[in-house]
DNA sequence: ACCTGAACACCGTTCAAGT
DNA sequence: ACCTGAACACCGTTCAAGT
């Protein structure tokens, strides 16, 4: 019965709690988040380092949700391909998180065994060892670009101007919001490898 | 002699000098901004409409720096190349303004002008009209990726781990900085372009 | 060890008062 | 019309005081 008061704060549950707060108005504010647990600001402080911890938190979180590439005998692109893949449906589960997570740093700690595999499926694909980091800069900057595509309003795609009719004509033809954004990020990543192999059978 | 007062504040004088803060500092609160005008905050206001509005109208501004793809006689993916050069050109001069544009929309008013000439770039290609728009999307993804990869710090790319020999060793051999996102860049939009090429072909 | 309220420095923004 | 100082609501963070 004279059970010790419990713990009412955990990294987990304030983690839990923040990501709740981004999902659901792409913020995040100490007080806001102190709510949502029933307890005040300062109380967080005495787990996690302030508002620019959670955040790095939570991006490691989310990317440790990316498989790594896979080592079977499966051809070079098709591993990369898969990768990429993972490392945006990860980034989908919480499209808030991204715009955030960017005004720290960009490349994380955790990803970077995934980096060194790809790096490898590179390099014995045949790309030379001095390019086979701008070729991975390549990939990043494209998933990059691709998960901030799934955080932006559709409404930026809107036009409503008579003078830009091929631009008008051809949105009315395509898909929109998050079917678009999946169509553009599978086209991108197969163009994106079909060039590097194209490119690659040109030079041997 | 009894010349009026000048006024101290323009439009223009506040964006220039909102530009300087965020160039220099990589952030823009109102108070920088005024002691840099010599005035207070409140007077900005009188202006424009808030800091949003500052930031909005600065992304117009490096926009509008970008140039409209010509309609000469040169290819289509030439064309398409220049206009993305062009682009991260325009963001290269102000890296740091990219994140903050980021907050609000990513798509802009001025750019569309742009993107109906490459929309009609691409259908001439022989893209597929329902496809235009996903293409469209593609090559703005990357774009902003790149842009984006130009805001990050080098850091991010070092690594000192001693289990992950794949990516030392590229690191080793790797350009840095600047000249490896530039490459990179260079890199990504040929391959995006000759993906997209060789695929119309392959469909033809 | 964990939690709390009050306090602090700093935001963006508003507004009545000046010229 | 343009500028200003004071005020307001709201941030993130710190810290002495409680249990």
């Amino acid at each position: 019965m004279t059970q010790r008061r419990m713990r009412l704060l955990t990294v987990e549950t304030i983690l839990d709690a923040a990501l709740v707060c981004i999902d659901e108005s792409g913020q995040l504010t100490m007080t806001e988040l102190a709510k949502k647990l029933g307890t005040t600001a300062s109380s967080v402080y005495h787990h996690l380092d302030g508002r620019a911890a959670i955040i790095e938190a939570l991006r490691e979180r989310v990317l440790s949700a990316v498989e790594l590439p896979l080592m079977d005998s499966s051809s070079w692109d098709v591993q990369i391909r898969s990768w990429m893949h993972s490392f945006r449906h990860a980034m989908a589960q919480h499209p808030n998180l991204i715009p955030l997570a960017m005004e720290q740093t960009i490349t994380a700690g955790r990803a970077l065994v995934g980096y060194d595999r790809i790096a490898g499926l590179l390099q014995a694909a045949g790309v030379a060892p001095k390019y086979v980091i701008v070729w991975l800069s390549v990939l990043e900057c494209y998933a990059l670009g691709s998960a901030l595509d799934l955080a932006a309003p559709d409404e930026a795609w809107r036009v409503g101007r008579e003078d830009l009719p091929t631009l008008s004509n051809a949105l009315e033809l395509a898909s929109r919001g998050r079917q678009r954004a999946d169509e553009a990020f599978e086209l991108g990543v197969d163009a994106l490898l079909l060039g590097l192999r194209t490119r690659l059978e040109m030079h041997r």
